[in-house]
DNA sequence: ATTGTATAGTTACCTAGGTAACTACTTTGC
DNA sequence: GCAAAGTAGTTACCTAGGTAACTATACAAT
């Protein structure tokens, strides 16, 4: 199997079209979606630090600098001091909240639209198989 | 089933991841991922257009322009005079089919042993499944 | 033939990912 | 207790995607 009209590239298209259809969507709440991934993070598990953050959405302490910095912009997180005066503890301000759950709800609307038509199964083996692939990524 | 530690959260790592170790190993031709792309489509379908190149990769017109410039400026490339002024017709050049060929190596290898232990059925699966992701998204 | 519309490409500017190199602080080892 | 190593975060700069607005050319309709 070559890689052009082959899987990994239909995987780029794909995940190319669906963040482009999400920010259309976030922007009703006026969220990108990188910013939302972080919102949902420090909705679920409290107040964190951004290596914390880096680590659980892999993605790298630059990127996550740049886009934490927009959300305190927007007042949606605010700083929280900490014994070690490297990290940069933060947690959802009040408006955080707010934002979080309005835009859960433009998210869940989304993924649901998308999902309707999936047989369960289907969806199975391809979860399993996008897994495995990340994590022989991993070892390379 | 919630976007975070399901399906779309780990589907846009698994891009990442594999764009990432794609372009290390490119680096050893001296190519980004995006030319690779432009660089494979002009070896299989010859001289063309930027709008062609842009329909059939799926990417918008100002990104197509850019890494094609690049590889302009490269050599890996070359303009051709056509009837239209308008267009901007395109072929590889002998360097461009040379790397291309050294390209080719590096990305079969590549994938070959990315796909190693995964069964047929599972791939044809999560490929079916991406793109009918895929349409249902086009049609939103 | 002229006028209006469609198309090809570019420019400017935005988000979003990456690496390399740096600062500031903490921890560890001797 | 001090030097070395490790860690958190930032800065600067690169590729790569997007949109909006623009120019220049081609085409179509009247």
């Amino acid at each position: 199997m070559s890689f052009h009209n082959g899987f990994f590239h239909h995987n780029l298209q794909f995940s190319r079209s669906f963040t482009k259809k999400l920010n259309e969507q976030l922007a009703k709440v006026d969220l990108f979606h990188s910013q939302w991934l972080i919102v949902y993070y420090l909705n679920q598990f409290g107040c964190s630090t951004l290596v914390e953050i880096s680590n659980y959405l892999d993605v790298e302490k630059p990127t996550v600098t740049r886009t934490v910095n927009r959300l305190e912009e927007r007042d949606l997180i605010e700083q929280i001091p900490g014994k070690d005066k490297r990290e940069r503890r933060i947690q959802l301000t009040e408006s955080g909240v707010k934002t979080f759950q309005e835009a859960k709800k433009v998210v869940e609307e989304f993924e649901h639209q998308l999902m309707s038509g999936l047989a369960e199964e289907e969806l199975e083996v391809t979860q399993r198989t996008l897994n495995f692939l990340k994590e022989k990524l991993k070892q390379s």
